[in-house]
DNA sequence: GGCTGCCGTTCGTCAAGGCGAACGCTTGGA
DNA sequence: TCCAAGCGTTCGCCTTGACGAACGGCAGCC
């Protein structure tokens, strides 16, 4: 495997941690962490998703099963936990686990048909485009979108952290936020936060799109 | 993805570890480890993409710049390796971190142009098909496919766990396992593991799919 | 046969993770 | 005001993970 050359997908794996052999090949991406870099992001991480839920370090560590102590050097950077220790948290803070070594993000993209980072094959008449690069332990479910000119359909907000991706693929469309909503025509995409009102609403017949919901 | 039938979302997340206090309301999973049982996954997990990248305790001890006494014993089941330790091996493996505490398995399936688990708006001429609920921990990149009719693009094969969901916008295409390619129209769907040789080729000009690439 | 090279395991040592106790701090109620 | 309760940090102690060396087993080759 070595490498993710192929065309499509960058794959995303770690880089580096440390004093590491000769590893196979591997692209290294923003969001990964080499070596001492890794414990600082799980320090970050630790912090930012206990401040989320609230708790106090007191708390976490009784929650999580581990010692105060423990808790306070890891969110400073102090070292290297075991897994154990690692998954008590994300128990703890009911994340999944990879959630703790690996970071996040959203915003509003809009990447019109023939715009974006192509990578096009030299061995086919082919373009790949990535639209949106997986945010750590998103969950992002699939839909498609058959629609057909009516009345605007608009969504009530979504829990917080929602995003949501529109690639229309055939018709036109008017997507995105309620008070901005995008027009959007064959191949092009939009995300948007889904945390706040938003519309979908086909303006040719036959109109079709994916829709990726993503859930943090 | 817990499991294959994909219908909709049982929420992942780790199970208890071991003794932990009062956890907040939590759904464990299948998939999900509890205290001792996770090094046993883990031991596992690492025995198994050990074997399948065909390397030996000691190579892979020393691609991963770790003792080789340290690895037979993480992979006998003794032990609790440190963060530092696992993302060292699961950068020599070639493996997402996370890949390494949750265990695998996808499959492949069709979803045709019409067919599928439908939610038809009432308040607009709009219906939503969920494709594929995201699988515990998954990381799904958006790509946007341009493609003409040519040679036929062949994928090597990616890492382990990775499975392609295509959905085509317009056009034709053939895509799926090398072995056993579907045929796509508009609006089909069909996802497969990525991690076999697969293919995608545009059978008319215009050609228009989304590719949503799941790593796990 | 006997050597060499690699395998995976076991053993003793050392450093580091995890622990509990104690500390200083701020808050809020009697 | 004083005290109690909570917070996050710091300090030894002890356990344990990670290491390197040595071991037995198994080809392959001279």
């Amino acid at each position: 495997m070595s490498d993710t050359s192929d065309g499509i997908p960058p794959t995303d794996r770690p880089a580096r941690p440390s004093g590491a052999g000769a590893g196979s090949g591997q692209g290294s991406h923003p969001g990964s962490a080499t070596g001492s870099e890794l414990i600082g992001l799980i320090a970050a991480s630790i912090r930012r998703e206990r401040e989320r839920t609230g708790l106090s370090m007191a708390e976490l560590a009784r929650r999580a099963g581990i010692a105060k102590s423990t808790l306070s050097q890891l969110e400073s950077g102090a070292g290297n936990p075991s897994v154990e220790t690692l998954w008590a948290l994300g128990v703890a803070l009911d994340v999944p686990f990879s959630r703790l070594v690996d970071p996040p993000r959203p915003v509003v993209r809009v990447v019109r048909a023939g715009e974006g980072p192509v990578t096009h094959s030299e061995r086919a008449d082919y373009a790949a485009t990535l639209l949106a690069s997986c945010p750590p332990n998103a969950r992002r479910d699939i839909y498609r979108i058959d629609a057909q000119p009516g009345e605007t359909r608009a969504s009530d907000p979504h829990m917080t952290g929602t995003v949501e991706h529109v690639l229309l693929g055939a018709g036109r469309a008017l997507a995105g936020p309620t008070e901005a909503p995008i027009e959007l025509g064959p191949g092009d995409y939009v995300s948007y936060p889904g945390d706040v009102p938003h519309v979908f609403r086909a303006l040719e017949p036959g109109t079709l799109a994916v829709i990726v919901m993503e859930h943090i």
